[in-house]
DNA sequence: TGCATCCCATATGTATACAATTTTTATTGT
DNA sequence: ACAATAAAAATTGTATACATATGGGATGCA
């Protein structure tokens, strides 16, 4: 090991995964299609060995899936195993926001999650909203839903959201949102907007149902919205998991 | 590649990977021991390669935890994380109960469940039950809760309990119980039988609310089972995972 | 012309060799 | 005697070489 390009302190292993996700989440690597190792070697520009670390890796993630007679193959789901997930994710959130609730949560550690949830006021508030601010909405609704499943204090839960919300929340590099839609989209920001609202009121006052149940309803709205944004082909929200399912749909 | 052993057509990585996971789950590697990859090639007889492969896959599946300096540690667990796991279960196998009672279930479907349904029926019906009773009892609980989930026919579900069981409902070699707490356990098992009970009635008549309320009563009965074993010390049900408990509870 | 069999090529699984970092131990200085 | 530094040993990350299995293509036979 002597050279180290512009990005040292990153292993190659790590590398080769990084760069492999992204072409799944980016649909260079379409569902079905065979992943050459060597192919992979090239690509990556790393050697074999990294590069197998990294496929094992994925298919322990569920992006990838075993050939019988070897190798692996990107995985291909169905939309309602896309929406599955979804709804997966709530009662998965609602889990962590009714132990966040129950367990009773610090002032000092609610503040982050408020701030969080002021920033998001700030831009769902203002009207109307443009594309550059839907964009910077995603990442920080990803930063809110993070710092409340953090607030759940529960290691195991932790991980189980992380791995549940890797398919349909994956943020790859080409993430399209037709102008078209953007009053739609905003209309179910507000929405979504008043259960982040909800949820952090439940948790500061103990209520550990009300928490869940918020949380499971906004799975639902997510699920709604997905379901809208592929019947009219339109990237809406959270649509980069598109990139995974069989049959494309949008584009 | 020449010799192969008594049980060929087993990969030297899932050799690898099931002796490090007994390895474990029985508590001969500690919880925050470090693994020796050396060490692991000599113990599993296979070459580094495949041994590192099975140490990323453990990794993945959450029983050893990356070393930032490099390497793997076996990953060490607090009893509320166990605990956390087996209510995170509930929840889950709850979503898989609802799902096939809201998409109905093919009389050919149910069958299966039924059947082993009223095999746990023979067993915990009979009075008082044996050790060896016990122990069947386990695998055949384990083989419900798994036709249970499949009848959710949700890939990413499954998935996803299959991880979530990983911890709680381990398996290992060593299960031990003790002989008095054998009555107190049948009063557990009447329990557990009527939710089982319930939830297969529940999915027949697509009663997909009560199906995921009584799974997640069922967690919390094996919550309270855990509770009571960890403070008798004795073992009880499910007391493999608590090889995996940071501070050695019971032995 | 179609099918089956055999051979070759390619790709995966495994093993080992090499490089670099980390950890431990020993030695020296205060 | 203790601490700090340096050197050595061990361990991990990476690369490559080798063996084996699988798939495709070509050839021969029906």
């Amino acid at each position: 090991m002597s050279e180290r390009d512009p990005d040292r302190a990153v292993s190659q292993t790590v590398r080769a995964q990084l760069a492999l996700r992204d072409l799944i989440l980016s649909g260079r690597l379409r569902p079905g299609e065979r992943i050459s190792e060597l192919g992979a070697v090239e690509t990556t520009g790393v050697s074999r060995t990294p590069v197998r670390m990294a496929l094992v890796r994925l298919e322990e993630e569920g992006l990838l899936e075993a050939i019988p007679s070897g190798g692996f193959m990107v995985k291909a789901f169905t939309e309602r195993d896309i929406l599955d997930s979804i709804e997966l994710r709530g009662v998965l959130e609602g889990l962590a926001a009714r132990f966040a609730a129950e367990r009773g949560v610090s002032v000092r550690d609610l503040e982050p999650l408020k701030e969080s949830l002021a920033e998001l006021d700030q831009l769902v508030t203002q009207d109307p909203v443009s594309m550059e601010a839907f964009s910077s909405y995603v990442a920080m609704n990803a930063r809110f839903h993070a710092l409340l499943t953090e607030l759940s204090h529960s290691a195991p839960l932790i991980r189980q959201i992380d791995r549940a919300s890797a398919l349909p929340f994956a943020s790859p590099s080409g993430f399209v949102m037709a102008q078209s839609v953007l009053p739609e989209a905003h209309q179910i920001l507000i929405i979504a907007q008043d259960h982040h609202r909800i949820v952090v009121d439940a948790i500061e006052n103990r209520e550990g149902a009300r928490a869940e149940a918020v949380m499971r309803e906004h799975a639902r709205l997510a699920a709604r919205n997905l379901r809208l944004a592929l019947r009219n082909r339109t990237h809406l929200d959270l649509l980069p998991a598109l990139a995974l399912v069989r049959s494309p749909v949008a584009e």
